[in-house]
DNA sequence: AGTTTGCGTTAAGAAAGCGTTAAGATGGCG
DNA sequence: CGCCATCTTAACGCTTTCTTAACGCAAACT
């Protein structure tokens, strides 16, 4: 995680630094907006600690800088001592990420870097869930094993899909059932026949079975454990 | 933007409604924890604005089942009393996007929902949309596919549009309902009439589908994957 | 050993999903 | 007022998908 810290009080920057360098965050120190730009421009963040009164150019224009010139998308948290509305909105209008008004608490910050670089992650990488050979992509509903698509009717690919986000453990029978019928259920036998038609198609032209039956209880998928 | 707010303060509540559906969101409200995970289960939102005390469910623990037994990435902005540090920091560590403590000003909300939905539908904010050799501008309303200019009526026109927004994912026909209709869904006759139409322009005279159904679900735009 | 229970398997009918078409309803505009 | 584009509704039929019921088999009880 490489940050860069545009800030012109040293007292405040060496506090950043104490705090984060120990938690495995590398950190560059720009004490005006100018070098901040620069250093933006020459090298590559994860994300920028901007704040707002600066020497030479202020946070709001780094910010437009960054977004507008250099064209980058590098997640911004604003940190500053103005904590009136309309800097707030123009902060986040210009591209920023989120506003944390000083003083504060080294710990939200934290929580907030956590917080914005998360989403930044998942936007990037988007949700799927993978279960050894198997891979589940929510987003355009579809399964591969091997990288073979799949072709699963809509009730077998809901229940896959439940038991891909409880891998780690088993689904119980009920869990299945409440999750695809809610509160209208047909007889136990319906879903036995889904839960065959799903062995179908992902288990059977393959060697190793993922999905396992767990006597009376219910469902877990992944190679025997 | 269809956002489910979760908040047992009917005046923040009635307030928010005020303030947000004018400027053209559409608000579903819970009142209650349990509600809102319901809801979150059953619809889809683009962004939750969830309060933490609540009855039935706290904030922390819908956040955790959407998260969590959902697997649902929908943004999340907490909306609270509660101005401690640790709360602050268990709303953003269980996977919150931002967390702001009342009272508050509309306005800055309104800056939050904006940045975080940024973030998370980047593409939104440009105006033309490229699916395969598909184009769609929207500042002139107009299609091309082979650079040919294509002419659609209003409707077959916002469901491309949005189908274009989503372009990496599958656009479930409930999003599209709400997206065109808002609360005033005609019969689902309807709708399918419209995506006929639709294809019949874009795909018809074309050799490669670019609309493909996902049975139950939805559509999604672009070659087979 | 016989019976029960849990669950895999199969086949068949019922229901639902969706593409397609045509016909009426609506609303803007000359 | 009447034309035209557009939207909505209804109906049809092909498919896919769901549900049910029946059977088999193995493990667990009596």
């Amino acid at each position: 995680m490489k940050i860069l810290l545009v800030e012109d009080h040293p007292n405040l920057a060496s506090n950043l630094f104490e705090y984060f360098e120990p938690k495995g965050f590398r950190l560059d120190w720009a004490r005006n907006g100018v070098h901040g730009v620069e250093l933006a421009k020459n090298q590559s963040y994860d994300l920028i600690i901007l704040d707002v009164m600066l020497p030479k150019l202020d946070g709001f224009g780094v910010c437009n800088k960054i977004r507008n010139e250099l064209a980058l998308d590098t997640p911004i948290i604003f940190l500053t001592a103005k904590s009136m509305l309309p800097d707030k909105v123009l902060g986040l209008e210009l591209g920023g990420d989120d506003y944390l008004v000083k003083p504060f608490q080294l710990r939200e910050l934290e929580s907030r870097i956590n917080s914005v670089m998360r989403r930044y992650r998942k936007i990037e990488a988007q949700s799927s869930i993978v279960v050894e050979d198997l891979i589940i992509d929510r987003n355009i509903c579809k399964v591969f094993r091997d990288n073979i698509p799949l072709v699963l009717p809509p009730t077998a690919y809901k229940i896959l899909c439940l038991l891909g986000i409880n891998k780690h453990r088993v689904t119980t029978f009920q869990e299945i059932e409440d999750y695809i019928w809610g509160d209208d259920i047909p007889q136990s036998s319906s879903l036995r026949t889904h839960i065959h038609t799903l062995r179908t198609i992902i288990d059977k032209p393959f060697n190793k079975a993922l999905i396992h039956t767990v006597s009376r209880v219910g469902l877990k998928v992944g190679y025997d454990d």
